[in-house]
DNA sequence: CAGTGGTCTAGACCACTCG
DNA sequence: GAGTGGTCTAGACCACTGT
């Protein structure tokens, strides 16, 4: 008994596994922190071999429904919070998938020094050269995004021969160094002086704000505030047990 | 030959694979669209068994550094997007992790009739009862939410009985309706007069508002507007290849 | 058809935690 | 010590894709 029988269609153990206790979570059997079956019970209980049982359990820890411990036990996680995969798509991608035309003005583009200010953003020392450029993106002529980025030369040499009327920065330098680690950070505020001149609107005008801070290999890509004029532009997601 | 040696702690082997892997794409050896060897040839060339090559890719697949295609192969992902997991956190735990101290004010708190303007939003039929809620969410005395929330009295019904200056209708709702799916949308914007009154701001001062619906089991639960003056509330979250 | 990935088994050894 | 999860193997059958 116990034949390898449902290939892939039907469905597999592995996600009737993960169904059934998904199922019993919502239903209130595993209250948030209580101690869920063991993989030695599930397989008595589902007739299937351990590795299957592990699969599905690792992979419910992956997806933060559950924690193992080693050596305790499985349990229900607490379910506090709602995680959702944000997708921070390329912004000349977003447009064109709107059927929108997309286009970039190049207000600066330079080599400069650390500045102090700039130094720990950065992780740069203060004097060391660096790029700056300064662009703002349109959407069908509207002024959509003002992207104020500093670029650690080291890292993307050619940065300042690049014509980013044609590639965006994000996509060139993810070309030049990928595998980014990035920290960001939204909110909302209202743009500069200069930041509401090169948009057309008022400093008044909330904005969304995002800033963002990229590593790979352990040295700084580059860091950048975008500027985005309120109402134009709504980060969506979605979030899925 | 081929021993099971490295149990946790030094480097499982599917991790080293994933990291070989991921290090080739780094360098440019796969290009976004490439293929990548396939699980036969890397159980030769690693000396492992093909579930362990098999577990390294697809744990690749899932987190989307590679596309697979059964029948056909596998393939450098484009890596043209960087996602992130953005944890919306419930804000009494968020505040309280900061050691402050959080306070709700309810401000309103009873049946209503679902409108022509919120029956689309709620997925309800104009007239149908629903429960509203208005509370207002301090950080150490600071106005930091303006929660303006619609819920479905079929799936809480106590929900009018519950003591929201002890629990947030977030952990509320939790509790009665887990495993949510819900939508979101961030935006930049202006806090309308009432709530600018609530939260002791100017209508004039940029706020962070989230919309958030949620669904459970293919039944609405609530949507939400949060409202936040901005530069007291900033989402952060990291992006990790 | 050969080659790919998708899933599964029945064992195994290990590290960890608890009483 | 017994019980837990973490990892691994050497096979296996299947579905899918291409030529």
């Amino acid at each position: 008994m116990a034949k390898a029988h449902p290939p892939t269609p039907p469905r597999a153990h592995y996600q009737k596994i993960k169904d059934h206790l998904v199922r019993d979570m919502a239903r209130g059997r595993y209250p948030p922190g209580a101690l869920m079956p063991s993989e030695a019970e599930l397989v008595v209980q589902f007739g299937v071999s351990r590795m299957t049982v592990n699969r599905a359990l690792r992979e419910l820890n992956d997806s933060g429904m559950v924690n193992r411990v080693q050596g305790v036990g499985t349990f229900a996680a607490p379910m506090n919070r709602l995680a959702s995969t944000l997708t921070i798509r390329n912004l000349h991608e977003e447009i064109e998938a709107r059927g929108h035309q997309h286009h970039a003005v190049v207000h600066l583009k330079r080599a400069e020094t650390v500045t102090a200010a700039l130094s720990p953003r950065m992780g740069l020392p203060v004097g060391a050269p660096v790029f700056h450029t300064l662009i703002v993106h349109f959407d069908n002529g509207v002024a959509l995004q003002c992207e104020d980025r500093y670029v650690n030369p080291a890292r993307a040499p050619g940065y300042l021969e690049v014509d980013f009327s044609q590639i965006t920065p994000t996509q060139y330098l993810l070309q030049v160094a990928p595998l980014w680690q990035a920290q960001y950070a939204i909110e909302a505020g209202h743009a500069t002086r200069k930041e509401a001149r090169l948009l057309g609107i008022s400093v008044a005008q909330a904005c969304l704000i995002v800033q963002r801070r990229t590593v790979s290999r352990n040295t700084p890509i580059t860091c950048v505030r975008l500027v985005h004029p309120g109402a134009l532009y709504t980060l969506q997601g979605q979030f899925k047990p």
